[in-house]
Parts: C-alpha cells; structure tokens; sequence
DNA sequence: CAAGAAAAACATGTATACAATAAAACAAAA
DNA sequence: TTTTGTTTTATTGTATACATGTTTTTCTTG
C-alpha cells in the first residue's frame, strides 16, 4: 500500500488515518510492536511522518510507547467501548446544555438544516447519508457548546465509536427513533431549555448503546 | 535556557514540558506563532523535538496548527478553567464510581498509605506535599477506575488546572476541609459504595472550585 | 556444557539537509 | 494609485544521516 504525494492531504495525516484504521478494525494484534522503519517501507514514506503519526495515536492511547523500546498497539476492548458511551453520555449531556444556552444564530441555522436534511434521508432509508448527518448534528452541537476542551474531547471519542454507531443506524427502526431524538434535542436547544437539552440527550446516547 | 541531554528524559519530553509550563503560564500572548527555527536556537535543540512536542501540545489543543503555516498559541482562559471543572466534577464523580466497584487490593494500599500521609502534612500545615499528595490521591482513583480513556482525559485535564488547584490548597481552612473530603471518599470506597463515592467527589471537584 | 562478557544487530532519539508551500516584497501595467 | 503577476524569502513538510541505547547473538572461559 503506497501513499501518493498528489493527495492533497499531509502524508503524516494519510498515515495517522490509515494506522488508526487498521488499528480501530483490529488489525493488529494487541500488544504488537509498530517498528518505524517497517512502517515506513511498507507504506513508501520515510520515517519522520510515521514517528509524527505514532505520536499522535499515542496522545489518543491507542498505542503505548515504550522509550527506546517502540510502541505497542493497544487496541480498543467491548468494555472499553461500553466505557466510552457511559463518558459520552455524560459529556454529550452537559454540551447540549452548554448548548442550550450558549449557541449562535449562524450554529442554529446549521442545526436547522441538518435536522431537515435527517428528515428527509429517513424517508428514503438512506444509512449512509444518515451517518453523516449524525455526525454534522452532533458535531454542531459540540462546537455550540462553546468550549475548546469538550469539543476536543468529544470529537475523539466520537471517532473511537464510529463502527458502532454505524451499525446502530443500519438497523432500519433504530433510524427513525433516532430522527426522533434528535428532534426533541433540537427543539429543547432551539427553546434554550438547558436541562432538557442534557436529558434528551442523554438518553439518546444510552439508546444508541443498546 | 540550554536544555541538558545528560537529564534522563528525552528532549521532546523536556521541550513539552518547558512549552507547556510557558503556554499555562500565560507567557505567550494568544494567537503568537510558535516559529520551530526561533524555538530550536532558544531552547539549543534540534527543529525535532521541537516539532514532536508542538504536536502534542496541539493534541491537547494548547495549540493550533494551520497546516504549512505553523502553530499559533491558544492559552487558557479564565471561563475555560471554569468549564474544565465542571467537566471534571462530571468525570471524576464517574472515576469515583468505577473505582468503588472495581479497585484492586494493592490501589487500596496505595490509597490507605496516601491518606495517612496527607493527615501527617495537614496537621504539619505544609502545603507543599499536600498538593503532590493531593495529585496521587486522585491518580490512584483515576487508576483504580480502569478506564484508559478516562484516566488519560482526565491526567491531562488535572494538569491544566494545576495552578488552581495549588493556590486552592495554600489556604489553611481550604486544606483541612480537603483533607476530610478525602477522608470520606477513601472510606465510600473502601465500603465500596459506588454511588456515595461519586456524590462525594462531585462535590469535592466544584468545593476546590470555589 | 553453562555462564557471563563482548560484540553485532537493530530500534529509537536527534540533527541536518533538501523539497514544497505560502506569505511578503516588489515590479510593471492599467 | 491600484491592481496584478513575478520574485524572493521565510517556514513547514519530508527524507536521510548519525548518535544513543537495548536486545540478541556469539564467543570466550571456567
């Protein structure tokens, strides 16, 4: 698998995404060695974008480095995962309320658009589309939430559940309920009802986890 | 400031800390370009380490990198502290409920060993181990919560707010009340009371806030 | 044959050289 | 004077060479 210089994208990016994918979709054994130079063979690229690259999997722990020794892929368990949607849940909670009182005009139409868009995605069953808007909803809210460090965190977290939140959204009942809750979390904002907001979704990221 | 190579750390790791410390402390000015050629002649590295520490300082998002550009400072402001301890109230009431299901017998050591020396230094009114004493207090919990992910938020959440919590326990009254807030913690989690533990720490968090 | 020391192999840590890109300065034309 | 296109310069992105430390192998010695 070589990288091309054409793409317009950093090679040090390209690498990142490719090493948190395989590592995401369990590709590596857990606890295997990411040596740098075989790296950098394999994908065609010298060794500094794959140490920039490692660096950064390290700040999101999905690797563990050992100094002078390299760095071992750790992985993300079934435990883990329920872990990370009890966290979200929390942090989602408290953004909406952030939310609620502190969005913009301009994040509100973004909101607004995106909520009509899910609408009509959901009549034609179209997961694909759907996962997306899922995504740009929940990511408005984030930046809504007017705060650096949750929408930092939540960003990352949101990127480690990405399969599993796909799947839930393939299965053709959990779309719509989903539509739904995202309504009733858009009105609740829209109104500026803080505590609604964090309620509503809270209980929408618990559902999801189901 | 020359940076030492017979210091144990590596570079990086020093150059991080050094940049970290300068950015929290408030000696750059919001939006100044952190020039990689400037810093090595400053710091008498390499452009390297410089860059490897820039890129984790832009994975806590203390900086902002404009791709080809270069990384301009963020800071910390002071409603930034404030909303990063609400999120922290939120995760450590949570740590604080794992680690009551789910600490191990040596973490228990670990805790019954700090508390007993934190009532030592309370009654010896010194300051200075109580704060470090206070950071293991807390390390171990986060430890004994056995979520990677939220251990690893919430390490580097603490040392955002370090300095807070450092002038926090420089006040005499301040320090004996800590001192029995994580008395009762200690002891919600030994009875392994999951839900008191949390409650607990909630309320530590937005006490040390204040 | 076993144990330990020396050395080779190998990996990371650091420095530096080169390439690509974007901003700034400048010149020319309308 | 303003605008547009070109050249220069500064800075990041990438590759590579060298230094340092760790592991493994090999060789020596009892």
């Amino acid at each position: 698998m070589k990288f091309d210089v054409g793409d317009k994208q950093s090679l040090t990016a390209q690498v990142y995404k490719q090493l948190r994918n395989d590592i995401l979709e369990g590709r590596y054994e857990t606890g295997t060695f990411l040596v740098e130079t075989k790296l950098a063979e394999e994908l065609g690229v010298s060794r500094t974008p794959i140490r920039e690259a490692l660096k950064q999997l390290e700040l999101e722990d999905l690797v563990i480095s050992i100094p002078n020794r390299g760095v071992t892929v750790q992985g993300i368990s079934k435990p883990d995962i329920d872990d990370i949607f009890t966290i979200r849940h929390l942090l989602e909670g408290q953004a909406a309320y952030w939310a609620a009182q502190r969005i913009n005009q301009e994040q509100m139409d973004q909101l607004t658009e995106t909520i009509a868009l899910m609408d009509m995605y959901t009549t034609k069953n179209d997961a694909g589309n759907l996962a997306r808007l899922d995504s740009q909803f929940h990511d408005t809210i984030f930046a809504a939430s007017n705060c650096r460090t949750l929408k930092h965190i939540l960003t990352s977290l949101h990127q480690n559940v990405q399969r599993a939140r796909r799947s839930s959204l393939s299965i053709p009942e959990r779309t719509h309920k989903s539509t739904e809750e995202h309504h009733a979390i858009f009105e609740a904002i829209q109104a500026h009802d803080a505590q609604r907001a964090k309620e509503l979704m809270e209980a929408h990221i618990m559902n999801v986890k189901k």
